[in-house]
DNA sequence: AGACAACTTCTACGTGGCGTAGAAATCAAG
DNA sequence: CTTGATTTCTACGCCACGTAGAAGTTGTCT
C-alpha cells in the first residue's frame, strides 16, 4: 500500500492508477479501479502521510515524506515504544548486516552539527 | 498486548493475570479475565512470540525474546521493508537524539566479532 | 472412584485497519 | 445543458486485536 509511493511524486490518481499497472507486475496486468487508488490516497492523506493538492482539478497527490524518511519515521517509532532504548539499540546494532553497520559508522562519524531540512534527490 | 511482556519470564497465565493489575495502573483496578490472558498468550505463541512448557499442568509461558531484543527485531524489519537501507539509515540516525547516537556510536564502536547467545540478565 | 477446582481450549463479539470497488455527487469543458 | 472526468461516500471481505464466556480436560482431595 505505502508501497504505491515509494519514489514517485506529485500524480494525480489516475496518472498513479497506470503507473501502477507498469511497476507492479505481481498482479499479472490486473489494474487496480481509479476509485481504490483514490480510496488509498484519502486514508493516507487522513494518516497524514500524503497531501493533495485540491485546487487543481485533477487533485495532486504528494508524499509528505520519502519512503527512507517515512521508514526513519517508522524505525525510530519502533524504538521509542521500548523502554530501554539502549538495549534494543544494542541489539539491533548486533542483527545488523556488516554493510549496515559500516554505513552506521559512516553516519555516525561526520557527527551532524544539527538537522537539516532534508533535501529531496 | 505485547507489553504483557516487557520483562517478565516463565509465568502462568493466572500469575500474569495478577501481575498485569498490578504493573498496569491504567486499568484502575480492573483485572483481565484470566482466559483473555490465556488468548492472549496462545495468539502470541502462534506468532512465534512466546512458548510454554506444555508438559505442566499450569503451563508455564516464557518470551521467546525479550522486549529489547524484540524491539530490535522490528526495527530490522522495518529498515529491511525499505529498498534503499543506507538513506533509512541516514535519516534514522539523523532523526536520533543525542544519547542515542551516542551509545550506536559506542556499540558499534565495540564491533562484536559475531554475535553470542544472548544472555539473560 | 467420584467430585471438585484449576486450567486450557473453542468460540465469539466488537472495533478497526487494509484492499478493493461500485454508486453517487461534483465539476470542468464543449 | 449534456457529457465525461474526477472525487467522495459507502460498502464488502479479510484479518488482527482486545476481551471474555462456555465447554472440555486434568490433577487432586476425600
Amino acid at each position: 500500500m505505502d508501497l504505491l509511493w515509494a519514489g514517485s511524486d506529485a500524480t494525480t490518481a489516475n496518472d498513479l492508477r497506470d503507473r501502477l499497472a507498469g511497476t507492479d507486475p505481481a498482479h499479472g496486468g490486473k489494474e487496480l479501479a481509479v476509485t481504490t487508488v483514490l480510496t488509498v490516497l484519502s486514508r493516507l492523506e487522513k494518516k497524514g502521510l500524503v497531501t493533495r493538492e485540491r485546487g487543481t482539478r485533477p487533485h495532486r497527490y504528494r508524499a509528505v515524506s520519502s519512503r527512507a524518511e517515512h521508514t526513519a519515521e517508522l524505525m525510530h517509532e519502533v524504538l521509542g515504544s521500548a523502554p530501554d532504548r539502549e538495549a534494543v539499540l544494542a541489539r539491533f546494532v548486533g542483527s545488523v548486516t556488516t554493510e549496515e553497520a559500516d554505513a552506521l559508522r559512516r553516519l555516525l562519524g561526520i557527527t551532524p552539527p544539527a538537522d537539516s531540512a532534508p533535501q529531496a534527490s
